[in-house]
DNA sequence: TTTT
DNA sequence: TTTT
């Protein structure tokens, strides 16, 4: 039967690699996806999707994320449960990742500083020199300064 | 960003409908989804999905579906968490379901009876004993005729 | 980059299995998926989409399916062009089948004829005159008991 | 019935926004989607399709997107035909965009000139005064040159 | 060229 | 007619 997923979101911590028994690697990481609409405050709310990846993908994964990065992945949620020392039943839902596409390169990430982090020497020139910064903020919606958002209004 | 769902499964269960305290409707069921391949031992395990469906689709949906229900959705997953009676964190994640998709007509499941199943006093007593089919058809949207269905197959 | 369609619908025709000069299977299809809404004249229209399915997936799908036939889809989008006998170009869009599910027996849609569609020629002659309905069973992965489908459910 | 696409890539032009006679607006564009996988010259193909994008949505779309923007869609394949001057029926696949996710600021973008556009003063401070960008780019699946990675952007 |  |  179907089973398909697809969400854009980013690592709410480096991933972790282990590799089991019989020598498979698997990753694990939790995606922030932020969710489309503001709730009745106003605000922005995002969900935090469990991921796991299996083998080569695995590896490939760990080498070029680490906590922050903005990643697109495809796959198929997964359920299970287990008991835990209090004799509970755990229920866990978890995303399946078949494919996944980076979408910020390393060197983005480094140039886009977070509000507290905007060292003028980390500006880029073309900002730091023009003389109309706040028109231009004013039409771009990842702004700058106050806008941390990376994930925009709409 | 993006978070998107489709399933295709079987309700393990009937949906169940409530009310909010303002007065919304909202249906939560599970969906067993079939796994595409077979586990070690040779058997087809199901991936067993929390769903939950609003305001007037959730009334369609149920006015349209009960246990063994074939039916496909798409939504999106959203995560919560609760303290439970224990001081014991809850992780929960659900897929609101946007749309769906009848994929089996009532008169399909009656006629599909599997083996030893056959009694005929499991079947619905509308279908057995009513003498209004037309009636019936009127509520099912998967009668033909007059179809007035918008998110049915045929 | 991601790209990715999930669809369910009814084939147009029966399904065309071709090899390609290096004996690779492949096989083509229009689904017809029924829109969600009616159009401004009350009527509910249908997309028609080309698909393509390759190697051994290609012939499993057409072992079962035929014109008519319910199934969901996931795959993704391709396009391609060339010139036409008249040299214009001509561009073409097609989903690329990765995965297949039946969401209808055989069984079902034999059962599920339609008003005036009743007539018992109808049917297909291995169900009405052969006397070896196990071996028709293992060829039809709905079978039921012996169920060997990767692909149903339960 | 379920139609549903998920994309990630970039648009080949800006967008187009037109006004319908009865005062809607609609823009279209295309999105240049990159294959997971390279083809048989080492070369990594994309997929060109056409997207169209309605009311209110189109108008935001077109306010913050642009040649080359790194976007996400969400929507569905629908499909029509008509016949051109020549009397040939015409064939179109098109997707039509329900949500959509910009995946890369304006400052990202004007920070990110490609070979043949690097006039100094566009490069970010850090590139410009490091004396090792061979190296740099090794570790960088964005680098661009010698990048094998199947599974990234560009 | 379109399914139910 | 194609993006990076």
């Amino acid at each position: 039967m179907i089973n398909n997923v697809v969400l854009i979101g980013r690592l709410t911590r480096d991933p972790e690699l282990r590799t089991t028994g019989s020598g498979i690697s698997v990753a694990t990481f939790t995606l922030a996806v932020n969710r489309q609409f503001s709730n009745a405050n106003g605000q922005r709310e995002a969900d935090f999707i469990s991921c796991v990846i299996w083998r080569k993908s695995a590896e490939n994964f760990c080498n070029f994320t680490s906590k922050g990065s903005l990643v697109g992945i495809q796959g198929r949620i997964q359920t299970r449960n287990y008991d835990n020392k209090d004799g509970q039943r755990v229920y866990v839902t978890e995303v399946i990742v078949d494919s996944f596409s980076l979408l910020e390169s390393r060197r983005e990430r480094d140039q886009q500083p977070l509000a507290g982090a905007l060292d003028s020497y980390q500006r880029p020139a073309t900002e730091t020199s023009q003389g109309a910064p706040s028109a231009q903020k004013a039409s771009d919606p990842f702004g700058g300064d106050f806008d941390i958002s990376n994930n925009l209004p709409f």
